[in-house]
DNA sequence: TCCTAGCTTGACACTGTGTAAATTGACAAG
DNA sequence: CTTGTCAATTTACACAGTGTCAAGCTAGGA
């Protein structure tokens, strides 16, 4: 009971700073949001938030884990595990990135900006990519199993490509750069992905 | 007479801050250097630096031109411009870049890594990458020209992908993450960029 | 001899992260 | 009703790195 209600207590306080982290990284793009301003946001005091996370990049790991929860990643994914091919698999993995992307934004550069200089961000910024490509590798195996991947490329080596073209930074380029939408995204990345690696 | 002596005296220390950055970027992929480690290792004090370049940022923006001059960047771009088809000048540019990035490494992560805070940064990489964007265009222009871009490219579209495909993080991607080498990542984008552009 | 450009040294302001110590207020248990 | 616990508070401070400022040194040219 006293267990219960502490922890309780404990988590509304927690969830308020995650809360307050994640929508300041949407608000700001993931630039320039202090400790201080997590705090304010969450109502608490700046020290205070040390009680909760050791340092900065654990409350930003903390803060994707959160996000991913909330948002149902795993359960976004279940159409592409069901899909009866390996052509399908392929589309609807590149529909999935083409909606994920835009949700996570953020988040994603406000990690890509200090995975350089933190060591602990760089690992949960990886453990990110490497579940999209296992994504890409599944939609790829499907195909090889099925004599459509075309045979100049192996698995390995088809996966590689195929998730450097579904990377968050050429998601950002293609969409904030050159001003696709969403739709451009995905429509011409099936149609690239399709072409390369399908067998005619 | 006064002038030229004093402008090259300058130029000498200048220069030597430029290499020491340069040197400093590449050794340690550009993280971390700080501008009392660039003032050590070009022999002066580190307020001395600010006699040069204003901040920290000027002096990456400087060293990037000063780079791209030693390099002869321009010059190694001459075989695509001699190209005699649209499907030589795009294989030649791929292959360019191919050698291209391992140079600029250090320096282009220092520059990723600043330009999500700071906005002269963000500038000096816009203009480079502005730079490799002409080159895509040109080899797409010149396929369309030859009416051997496939059809279902526009040669906007095309460009943005194709510029997509050979950005530094891509390159990144494959090499440093994935393992390929510099032979795998010229082969195997030659590959792609054909089977997705060229009308067959 | 004097001037000056280029550099040096030492000191300091500012920002942001992270730590430490003493205090308050709530609330459950004896 | 006192006591213990614990989240959270406030105040203060250490530290790193950038950028500024002022005063002084030095070598070379007029």
């Amino acid at each position: 009971m006293v267990l219960y209600i502490m922890s309780s207590k404990n988590l509304n306080t927690r969830s308020r700073i995650l809360e307050a982290t994640w929508k300041l990284m949407e608000d700001n793009q993931g630039l320039g949001t202090r400790m201080s301003d997590i705090a304010k946001v969450a109502g608490i005091s700046r020290q205070a938030l040390y009680l909760h996370f050791d340092n900065r990049t654990d409350l930003l790991i903390a803060t994707t884990r959160y996000m991913d929860e909330k948002m149902g990643v795993e359960e976004s994914l279940e159409p592409t595990r069901n899909a009866p091919n390996g052509l399908i698999r392929l589309r609807e993995f590149i529909a999935i990135m083409g909606v994920h992307f835009p949700n996570i934004q953020g988040m994603a550069r406000a990690l890509l900006a200090i995975k350089e200089t933190d060591a602990a961000a760089l690992m949960a910024w990886d453990e990110r990519m490497g579940a999209i490509r296992e994504g890409c590798e599944a939609a790829i195996k499907m195909l090889k199993d099925e004599n459509r991947l075309a045979e100049e490329w192996s698995v390995e080596i088809a996966t590689d490509l195929l998730w450097a073209m579904l990377s968050f930074q050429n998601w950002d380029q293609l969409t904030n750069q050159c001003g696709w939408t969403t739709q451009d995204y995905v429509t011409r990345l099936q149609q690239q992905a399709e072409q390369s690696f399908i067998a005619s």
